[in-house]
DNA sequence: AATGAATGAGTTTTCATTCAT
DNA sequence: GATGAATGAAAACTCATTCAT
């Protein structure tokens, strides 16, 4: 029962069921078939809309990307402080749709791609950079430019090194508490570069 | 006329040719041929050696855990104060050795591994606790406990994000570099936690 | 608003497209889907027209026959002389459209695909009969027919070779030197034969 | 029960049955599973001797231009005239073991192979030019230089007319009358370029 | 101790073909 | 009349693994 305009939905279906089936599966051993089956359709259907495998797991970090960067818009949009602006990237990175296991592990199977493939590094590059700008931009604004860089590259690849260690833990995962972690460096190396003046903290 | 002994010495060659060939290839692109090939020796041998493709990935694993080890104790050794023995644990996991960028992409295959091997996973749980609890054990003499097992945790976190990213950089590493970072991280904790007190700081 | 009269375009759409993807394309490789793109129309119509692809490449090369009995009508009805038939027969076979690359693309095709389809066999078969019949009966009113219709054989093998011969080389065709060695043959087979009398050549 | 040094008894067995395959299939529909089914090993073992489908057809390729030379050099050593090693090249091209069906249906493969791979295409090319050479230069003995070209340009593109229509023909081959139709195209050139002097023709 | 030989199972990918609209 | 949607079947190719020597 083929219907019309089905190209967007199964795209979507695909990509979906490819998060999944990573985080099901061992990771790299995700096979289209696996991917497909998962979206209800037949492999030859996945290379009919994305060419490639590569293709799709391409498109599939593409999604996730901009998914970041959609959270991050919608939160961003209230901060009223620096600190605040901090804070929401910061959040963004641990939203329950980011932070989900299935998402995590997704994650870590782009960086193992990105040794491989140029595409996946530019990609991730452009992940790492658009955090790196993010929190630098705010940070500029409370401390100096040589702090405030040294602080969002701290931030990152704490970040990062939360969402690997995440995707070793079995359980539900705990949002929060990744959250305070991130925060706790931030206002210990604003504090360290400020001993007296009192920061305030956005965070609720 | 073979010869007695070769057992230690083919394993590890292959070891050691798993993280080469882990660190050229694209990851987990990984075959056992080419493992074996940039050994000098036959696929064949290497099953011989090892049963099969995950035990010898499993043994690399546990090498390069031995390795962080032995850096670890020998380092450790020379340490004065509380302080001093953080910077060296620190330390320990930014050594040539460790830092290199081979061994720094197989660590990555190893967290990949590590979503569907369980014994994979247990030994990155090994290599976390035991991070954990040498940082936590001289953390807690100087700040409370809470505070120290928090440290310790960022820490930790911290060392993974930057071997992660690391991996997606090009050019020699900047061991360094990262040591600072994790560095002002544990100082920045400790300072907002003791703001009085002075810290003695073990580096050099 | 379906249009009237449509099949004999669409049909046609697709055999000149057969024709040029044959071309393009390594020869066999050409794929419904390829044809079809270049037609301008989905590979499902290609089917609702033919049935199936080898309907299609079939209708192709009863095209290209067809095309070649229209040409040699045209040109067989200037004919004064036995001598001069055969030079318009010869001829025939080096049209312009007929030695076009694309075309002469197709015929190889056509002579592969005859190795399995009885069909395409039976059609290549009465290509051949006719340029013999064509050659030895214009040949008979000249010479003895046990040398009219080795002359025959003789000059068909020729023309095939030379098709074959062209698909190989690059750079525009030359139909007027291809044409020049088929027309030595038969002279020269011809002064064999008949060593004394003069032959009227045709050829302008 | 493996054998030490199958290697290139494998090899030659998987040429030979791609050939005896090609036959049998309709040409380029042969697959690498087929051909090693009728060498009576896995296709697996193919693709480790040869790497790929391609390497292996032209593998085939060289297998039988060596085979065409070996033929000639066989034959041209006994041959005293210039007539007579005419002869014996054209002679050469018609062996048993060259107009086989099985290896005609393989030289038609290669053709259209050639339209897709640079390799196929200058391995034919230099089976022409060969063939080019030996004849033109017999016949330069013989003839003016611009008609001994021209002569064995002809005899060039005749054998592989009919060869082409061999592939055509079912029943067993007839060597001999495909030989007489060449001989007879050199005599009847040669005679027409010097009308006078008799030619000493290296037949029996 | 060591390896060349060999393969089964599985992977990506391609394509002719069908069908509901 | 025309097509987007969808797939089954089969292709090339890969690779861990086994085994006789």
């Amino acid at each position: 029962m083929p219907k019309i305009g089905m190209q967007p939905i199964r795209r979507q279906a695909l990509i979906d069921a490819a998060i999944q089936t990573i985080h099901e599966r061992g990771s790299l051993e995700v096979t289209v078939g696996q991917i497909a089956k998962r979206a209800g359709v037949s492999s030859a259907l996945a290379h009919h809309y994305f060419g490639s495998k590569d293709a799709l797991i391409l498109s599939t970090m593409r999604y996730l990307l901009t998914e970041l960067t959609t959270d991050l818009r919608a939160t961003l949009a209230a901060a009223r402080t620096p600190r605040e602006r901090i804070s929401k990237v910061i959040r963004a990175n641990f939203t329950p749709s980011q932070f989900d296991p299935a998402v995590v592990s997704a994650w870590l199977v782009f960086y193992v791609r990105a040794q491989s493939s140029a595409e996946a590094r530019r990609l991730l590059r452009v992940y790492a950079g658009r955090l790196h700008s993010n929190l630098a931009h705010a940070l500029t604004q409370i401390t100096d430019g040589r702090r405030a860089h040294a602080i969002a590259e701290g931030a990152g690849a704490l970040i990062d090194g939360l969402y690997i260690r995440r995707a070793l833990k079995s359980g539900s995962p705990d949002p929060e508490s990744a959250i305070q972690v991130v925060e706790h460096f931030v206002d210990a190396m604003l504090a360290q570069a400020q001993p007296i003046r009192e920061i305030s903290n956005g965070r609720s």
